[in-house]
DNA sequence: TGAATTTGACCTGC
DNA sequence: GCAGGTCAAATTCA
């Protein structure tokens, strides 16, 4: 690797490889491969164009946390986040600490699920944008430690950039206005499979989807069916298509990307997503990663 | 009227 | 002493 463009371009190819794996997922949802979660993979692919987003803003990011996270990802003996404490001190090199995330969004109203209280802005002298900073909206209810930063660190296209730090013990779903449930912590799904629940009145699904989301994708996939048909004519021909997209990853396993190996390797052409408006129904699944 | 946000002051690390 | 992080009173909003 050796521009920030190839970087760029990485980052894009392996989140999209992180999204073929979730649309076989979605597919295949009795599939034995649960080494990662869904919620992990929807959020290696928001983390994987955020990454190329800020690349390509030159706003680069370190190369470790390109794909620090996902490399984490498979590793289900990761430590969990220390929790920071509530005192006014700075800690040396906070913001620098491996003990954070940030996430780059050119939405500065990004939703990741947790409430948040903003208790200051602050002019940063190395910045023109001025920094806000919140705490969850559970720090005394809950005596919940976590934080984040908001910065403005591109203008055209404008990205934001937010730092979270500590980690939420307050355990509260949140996100039910926005029509599904977490239960956990975002950054620790860095680290740990993580539920993810649509609709309220739904019992937990040990596949990490609802039945209503099967649901819904039952209807996508019939609508891909009929698209299919639209253009071949031929229904049979629709299935076998995609029966043998199914079979070129028979059971879902994924390899992380090598620093050795051509990223181009790890995608199989056929199952290239070639429907974007496919792809534009499951962002109604959101995940709550915008 | 209570909750959320704003903003100047204060505190601490470097 | 400076810069960044937090506090808390004042202000705004629903």
């Amino acid at each position: 690797m050796n521009t920030s463009q190839e970087k760029a371009v990485q980052a894009i190819l392996h989140g999209h490889s992180c999204a073929k794996r979730l649309k076989l997922r979605l597919d295949h949802p009795m599939a034995n491969d649960r080494s990662v979660s869904n919620y992990d993979l929807a959020k290696s692919i928001v983390h994987c164009f955020s990454s190329a987003i800020s690349i390509f803003s030159d706003t680069p990011k370190s190369e470790d946390g390109l794909f620090s996270h996902l490399s984490s990802m498979d590793s289900s003996s990761s430590p969990p986040l220390p929790q920071r404490s509530h005192s006014k001190k700075r800690k040396n090199n906070d913001t620098n600490s491996s003990e954070n995330w940030s996430h780059d969004s050119p939405d500065p109203n990004y939703y990741d699920g947790f409430l948040w209280r903003k208790y200051g802005q602050k002019t940063i002298k190395k910045s023109k944008h001025q920094r806000s900073y919140y705490r969850c909206s559970y720090n005394i209810d809950h005596a919940c430690g976590a934080r984040k930063h908001e910065q403005k660190i591109k203008d055209n296209p404008p990205v934001y950039r937010t730092t979270y730090f500590g980690h939420h013990t307050c355990n509260i779903n949140q996100n039910q206005d926005a029509g599904f449930t977490t239960v956990g912590d975002p950054i620790d799904n860095l680290e740990n499979s993580r539920m993810i629940r649509f609709g309220q009145d739904l019992d937990q699904d040990t596949s990490g989807l609802s039945v209503s989301v099967k649901h819904e994708e039952g209807i996508i996939r019939e609508e891909t069916m009929d698209q299919y048909r639209g253009i071949t004519g031929n229904d049979k021909d629709c299935q076998i298509e995609i029966k043998e997209n199914h079979q070129s990853s028979p059971s879902g396993s994924y390899t992380p990307p090598s620093s050795s190996g051509s990223e181009i390797d790890m995608f199989d052409s056929d199952l290239l997503v070639e429907d974007l408006d496919l792809w534009d129904r499951y962002d109604l699944y959101d995940f709550g990663l915008r």
